[in-house]
DNA sequence: TCGGACTAGCCCTTTACTTCA
DNA sequence: TGTGAAGTAAAGGGCTAGTCC
């Protein structure tokens, strides 16, 4: 397996620029499409008004809000500036926001969004690695009941399980399964060492605290 | 030292808009 | 040409930590 993050605050993912590979179909005029330029034909001041001016403008009963595409430069340089830090400072930012020709506030929004994707992203494989952990763990719990049913079935052979205080062989026709974690135990309920799967001690902290008490 | 007011930054949810199939 | 889905920029509200008085 794979995908299995050490811990969610430290994951590292690589994700596809989000919307650059699909921008990459349109027609070269809408890609090549400046938002910071000056569209020709005029509305010089209503484009400047958007970009650089009084964001307050659009909430307070002023022109609708016009949504900006970044220019693939800028998705760029914001996606290189998150690769080396998921947060900016109030320095970093204005001089992102600078060298990008946008409003700090825009940057600020991006880098919320960005780091908002990341973690979707980040749980969407989360999802995908349990739905797949669960599929085995449900396979071998499978697995161990078919062999408690064996064992029970040929009560005369050896018994092959010890006991962990006396070490000595337990019969089989005293092993049951306990209800609450599915573990083939004796009778007497001897808590003896237990082993998680192989990859049970990376899960993050969230799915431990979901196992089964240690009662058994 | 404690607590209330204020502020900044972040997260979460929702809205608005664009693009594409 | 119309439409729904997906992607994403932006707005707004709530929460929290830090600071000041």
């Amino acid at each position: 397996m794979a995908v299995l993050p050490s811990s969610s605050s430290t994951l590292e993912l690589t994700i596809s620029m989000p919307g650059f590979a699909s921008s990459q179909s349109l027609p070269s005029s809408v890609r090549d499409l400046d938002i910071n330029q000056i569209p020709s034909g005029g509305a010089e001041e209503e484009w400047m008004t958007m970009n650089m001016d009084d964001e307050e403008e659009s909430s307070n009963g002023g022109p609708p809000r016009k949504k900006l595409r970044l220019t693939k430069e800028q998705s760029r340089l914001l996606e290189e500036s998150f690769r080396q830090n998921h947060t900016l400072n109030p320095k970093q930012k204005e001089a992102l926001a600078m060298q990008l020709k946008l409003r700090p506030r825009q940057v600020e929004v991006w880098f919320q969004n960005r780091r908002a994707r990341s973690k979707l992203k980040q749980t969407e494989m989360e999802c995908e690695y349990l739905k797949r952990w669960f599929g085995s763990l449900t396979e071998q719990n499978r697995r161990l009941q078919r062999e408690v049913e064996e064992l029970r079935a040929m009560k005369v052979g050896p018994p092959t399980v010890l006991s962990p205080h006396s070490c000595e062989p337990l019969p089989a026709s005293t092993l049951t399964m306990c209800p609450r974690c599915e573990r083939v135990t004796s009778t007497s309920h001897d808590k003896g060492p237990t082993k998680t799967p192989n990859n049970a001690t990376t899960v993050s902290t969230k799915v431990k605290s979901r196992q089964s008490p240690a009662t058994c």
